[in-house]
DNA sequence: GTCTATATTTCGATAGAC
DNA sequence: GTCTATCGAAATATAGAC
């Protein structure tokens, strides 16, 4: 709390003042954020168009939103690990709605759009729901593992950069031709 | 602490006699894992066996030790997060190495062979460095993501189960297929 | 080595002046 | 609304008996 404070430039009774207590802090900060990221998860995957074109907007929008604010999968993450229990109220928060409504229905439907390009001969079988968290992974995991990826890697921040920019570029043929039959 | 001594079936005072201070309990912990999770990926990857055979590898172990050990990946990201300026000095204590000289070796290797399957005509262009951290997202992040993915989807203990054995199976075939021309 | 009891520090929360 | 000063609880660390 003095951290958040010093960085917000007030002091902690502020902060209590406003949120009334820590884990309400907590709570509108895990909801601002995932308000901002499933919306955007949900309406591309449903959205009526190609399923190569999901694949590019939606790494583009994850991969150019997370640049910015690169703490963000750390910080859920590690909100999910340690209070786990806590997550389904949370989301429901954010989502204004059901959490556990929203993705079904939009992998039933790219199911049926996967179901379609595999009888066109254009797509190979894959489950939705794997073809859907394989897309988060290759998007999300990269800034989640950041401090050790800069480690192992050797990358600063610039080279950070550069890795990420070059990611927009071939991540989606990669997710495309792993499509591929 | 108390939590942990609990669980050990022990009390504070014993873990304090052992390990000196939280933040020392931590480290053993963090390097334990850590030296399990990553001589397995540069071994795997700097074998003499072709890539699809890699892929299968490093798959199979990922999924299997995961599966057993479901909460390292939230651990260790949390660890990463809250504490990133203390990565380095753990990853070389973890691996009685420059932890940045491993991995950089590897993907040289990597990309000779990469480059060979591209002259020959089997594999897309692709730079190692971007492929290998593909293949640790799409292994690693399920279970680092893992309280989030069961109300999204609405999977219970068994079902995640049933979600990874599916995964064990669909995974390689997904990235070979990425890296066919 | 292992315990109980206790000291010390940290941190979330509140009181009260302005 | 915002601050300083402080309380009280919780957690880490230590002392000392066995």
């Amino acid at each position: 709390m003095q951290e958040i404070a010093s960085e917000a430039g007030v002091n902690q009774a502020l902060l209590h003042y406003y949120f009334r207590s820590k884990e309400r802090l907590s709570a509108a900060v895990f909801q601002q954020i995932a308000s901002r990221i499933f919306p955007a998860l949900a309406q591309t995957l449903g959205a009526d168009i190609s399923l190569d074109e999901k694949i590019g907007r939606l790494i583009a929008i994850y991969l150019d939103n997370l640049s910015q604010n690169r703490f963000v999968p750390g910080y859920l993450i590690s909100e999910l690990h340690h209070h786990p229990e806590r997550v389904e109220q949370l989301l429901s928060g954010a989502l204004g709605a059901d959490p556990g409504l929203v993705m079904p229905a939009v992998v039933r439907s790219l199911e049926r759009q996967i179901n379609d390009g595999v009888r066109a001969g254009v797509l190979r079988p894959i489950k939705a729901q794997q073809f859907v968290i394989n897309l988060i992974s290759l998007c999300i995991f990269p800034f989640a593992a950041r401090p050790m990826l800069s480690i192992v890697f050797g990358m600063d921040d610039a080279a950070f950069d550069r890795f990420i920019d070059q990611r927009r570029k071939e991540l989606p043929e990669f997710v495309r031709s792993a499509l591929r039959p």
